[in-house]
DNA sequence: TTGAATTTTCAGTAATTTGTGAAATTTGAT
DNA sequence: ATCAAATTTCACAAATTACTGAAAATTCAA
C-alpha cells in the first residue's frame, strides 16, 4: 500500500470499521481511499494503491455502486471508468441510511406485520407477538421520523441538531398551547 | 429448533438481520429467543431451544452480557443462572447505542482528530485532511445530537418523533424570534 | 469486423470466523 | 473439605466469506 501514512491510517481504520458493520473489509478500505482522494481513480489505480487484485477491486466497486455510494465518470480520451465520493457528507449519511432502510429495515417491518397477523396458538405466542409489536412499533417510529427528519435541507438540520435538547422546550411550549389554562401538574 | 413456526421465523430472520451487522448469526438468535421468551431462560433451555450446543451458547451470552443486552437473574433453589431481556424497548435501543457509540464512533473521532493534527505533507494530504474535517464535523454533530435527544424521558421523545419533519416550523419560529422586524429575505 | 484495452466472471484457494466436544474451572450445598 | 452441578475455556473442525488469477465478455477505436 503505497499510500502516505496519513491517507493510510484512514483507510485502514475505516476498513476495520466497515467490517464491524457488515461490510467487507476491502470495500471499506477502497470506499475510504476514494472518500479522501482529490481526483477520481479507476480500478487499475485502486488496485495499485491498496495492493488488491484487479479482480477484487472490481468486485468492490460493483458492491459499492449497488450502495449508490460511488460515482462513475469518463475523461476524454480515456476508455477506463473512474470513481470518486459525492462532495457532500450529508448526501453520502442520507444515501447509506436509505439504502439501509431499505435492505433491512423495511423487510424486518414486513416480517414482523406478518408475525402480527398470526392468530396466537398459545400464550407463550400471544407474549411473543406483544414483543414484537413492541419492537415494531419502535422501528416504524423511529425510522418515519428519521425519513421525515431526512426530508430537511442541510442547513435546517444542522440549526435543529445544534439545538439539541432545547426541542424539549418547545413540545412543552406546544403542549400549553393546546391545553392552555389547565393547570400545572403533569 | 422446537419452536413454534412463529417464533422461528422471528428467531431466524433476526439471526439473518444480526450477521448483516456485524452480529454473530447465533448470537442473534439468541437474543431474539431471549427477547420474545415470557421468562427467562437458562442456557441449557436456550441450547436446546436453538439447536446450539451448549458451549456455544455460553460464548454468546459473553458477548451479549458484553453489550449490555441481557440481565442475569437467579431463582430460589436453582443454581443455574436466567438470562431476559429489559422490558422496555427503548431503553434496548439505547443500550445498543451507547455501546456502538462506545465501541466504534469514538475511536473514530479520536483517529480523525489526532489525523487533522499532523501536518499535511502535500496537496494530497491537505486535500484528504479537509475531507476528514467534513466526516469528523458529520459525526460529531450527528452524534451529539443524538445523545442530547437520548436524555429526553421516552414520553417526549415519542411526542418529538410523532411530530416529525413539523419540528422546522419551530425553527423558522425561533429564527423570527432572533432577528424579529428583519426583512423576510432568508 | 477486428483486435487491443478494459472490465467482469468464476472456479479454486486462502483466510477468517464460527461452532463443537472434551477438559478445566468455578460454584455452592452438604 | 468434598463433590456434583453448572459454567467456561480452548484446541480443533466445520462453515463461511474473501481474494486471486485465468479466462470470458464487453467496449470502442480504427
Amino acid at each position: 500500500m503505497n499510500l502516505t501514512p496519513l491517507i493510510q491510517s484512514f483507510v485502514l481504520h475505516f476498513g476495520e470499521m466497515g467490517s464491524r458493520w457488515g461490510i467487507n473489509r476491502t470495500v471499506g478500505q477502497m470506499y475510504a481511499l476514494l472518500f479522501v482522494s482529490e481526483k477520481p481513480l479507476n480500478a487499475d489505480e485502486m488496485a495499485e494503491a491498496l495492493g488488491f487484485s484487479r479482480s477484487n477491486v472490481s468486485m468492490g466497486l460493483k458492491e459499492l455502486e449497488s450502495w449508490r455510494l460511488v460515482k462513475l465518470q469518463h475523461f476524454p480520451g480515456d476508455r477506463r471508468e473512474y470513481y470518486s465520493t459525492p462532495e457532500d457528507v450529508w448526501a453520502i449519511f442520507k444515501t447509506l441510511a436509505d439504502e439501509r432502510k431499505k435492505r433491512e429495515v423495511e423487510p424486518t417491518l414486513s416480517m414482523l406485520r406478518e408475525a402480527l397477523m398470526e392468530t396466537p396458538a398459545n400464550e407463550a405466542e400471544r407474549h411473543a407477538q406483544a414483543r414484537m409489536g413492541q419492537m415494531h412499533d419502535l422501528i416504524d417510529l423511529t425510522t418515519s421520523w428519521f425519513s421525515d427528519i431526512q426530508k430537511l435541507d442541510v442547513e435546517t438540520l444542522k440549526k435543529l441538531m445544534t439545538l439539541g435538547a432545547q426541542v424539549q422546550k418547545f413540545l412543552e411550549f406546544k403542549q400549553k398551547l393546546s391545553f392552555p389554562r389547565v393547570s400545572e401538574k403533569e
